[in-house]
DNA sequence: GGTTGCTTGTGAAGGTTTTCACAAGCCGCC
DNA sequence: GGCGGCTTGTGAAAACCTTCACAAGCAACC
């Protein structure tokens, strides 16, 4: 199989997602209808399913049962996954609280924090449990995914953490460069970054007038 | 000015927060380490820049004061903006609180949300607004940028209300299309959606061995 | 001042992704 | 059964992005 991009991984998700929005609403979708809806085109959403295989009927489109299947297939999502919050301040409560989680097919299991005050406590369930333990805890558990959910200075530390314990993945908001440590796979959402490409849209048209010299010169 | 593809946008902000990390530590910085640091390549460090000018010193490499404020120039940062919140339940409040907004150049200026019972309430000196006030309170505050994390349901009618109290950009969290409501810019972050991309990347070998097929064929 | 070592900036090459455009195929209707 | 309308799947073309490779230029040292 060839090698597929990040962007196509990205639209696919995507596409999984507005359909499961309208599943039972309608048997049938076009590229066409997939493509307005997820802000694409109709030959990219055929194209981004052809790397895959060929699911639709020509002159029908696509069933949609059939492809939130096969697009659960493809990403992995036949199954449901283990997820462990790392963190739990505010944005790691946040976390352990969201529905959209278990929605999509994700399990929060079990919960780390170095806080003696909130070890031994309990949030929507989860008892929250000493960074000490994660290896016992992520071994017992079956944890698979971690999300990173400290303050940056720890990031580091418990990402090798969560690779000697095994896990395979991890979702990090931790503004810092974590690389991957093979073969666990690491990615990083940095909310500020994001909002740079909001702001970098929004001055590039001032720019293109005003070009960028070096201060000084 | 040639259009600068998402990417690079992404690793320029990504650059930029390596920087500000070594500021003070060095005064030189070449494209090879900035590049080790990022993940990336020399030559792509270099290109990136080039795109906007010459800011680097043949023989040297590039200073990092410099270069920081050349980035901030092109990414827009070389003033703050003032962001809104809007809705504050555990990920709104969390929002609030993070300190890794404003230390990256934004100003959490106000915040709303439906709730009788909080509207009224202050939250780390932010007072929180009804929805209702939206309109009045973006333009008394000057707001720029906004926030959504309400739940999904709701996002849509945010979105069209902050496009019309002029808002210029958004960064949504709720996991539903927004298109872009013209000249507002929009974007979506879905939490759901990043692990959804581990979870291919972690399945994705053995769907190589084992091709994926259209259910009961 | 010339030589050596290093690093930028950048055309050109190479690779990847997107878009185009159309043959192949399904459905319903006459 | 044949026709017309519609939609997929896919090579080929176009656009875009990354990597290569090297001339140009800086600094330090002799």
């Amino acid at each position: 199989m060839n090698k597929i991009s990040e962007s196509a991984v990205r639209r696919l998700s995507l596409y999984l997602r507005l359909l499961r929005g309208i599943s039972g609403e309608q048997e049938l979708i076009s590229s066409q209808e997939l493509a307005e809806q997820s802000g694409s085109t109709s030959a990219q959403v055929r194209k981004d399913l052809s790397l895959f295989g060929s699911f639709g009927q020509r002159g029908r489109g696509y069933s949609v049962p059939e492809l939130i299947d096969t697009l659960e297939r493809i990403l992995g999502l036949e199954r449901r996954w283990r997820v462990a919050v790392v963190g739990v301040g505010k944005l790691g409560s946040a976390l352990l609280g969201y529905r959209g989680l278990s929605e999509r097919g994700f399990d929060v299991v079990a919960a780390f924090d170095v806080d003696a005050g909130k070890v031994g406590t309990e949030l929507n369930g989860i008892d929250i449990r000493s960074i000490d333990s994660l290896p016992g805890v992520v071994r017992e558990r079956g944890v698979e995914i971690g999300i990173i959910a400290t303050p940056p200075e720890e990031a580091e530390r418990i990402a090798s953490c969560l690779a000697d314990a095994g896990v395979s993945a991890v979702l990090s908001f931790a503004p810092i460069e974590l690389g991957d440590r093979d073969p666990m796979v690491v990615r990083t959402m940095d909310l500020a970054l994001e909002l740079e490409r909001l702001t970098f849209a929004l001055t590039s048209a001032r720019n293109a007038a005003r070009p960028i010299t070096r201060t000084g010169s």
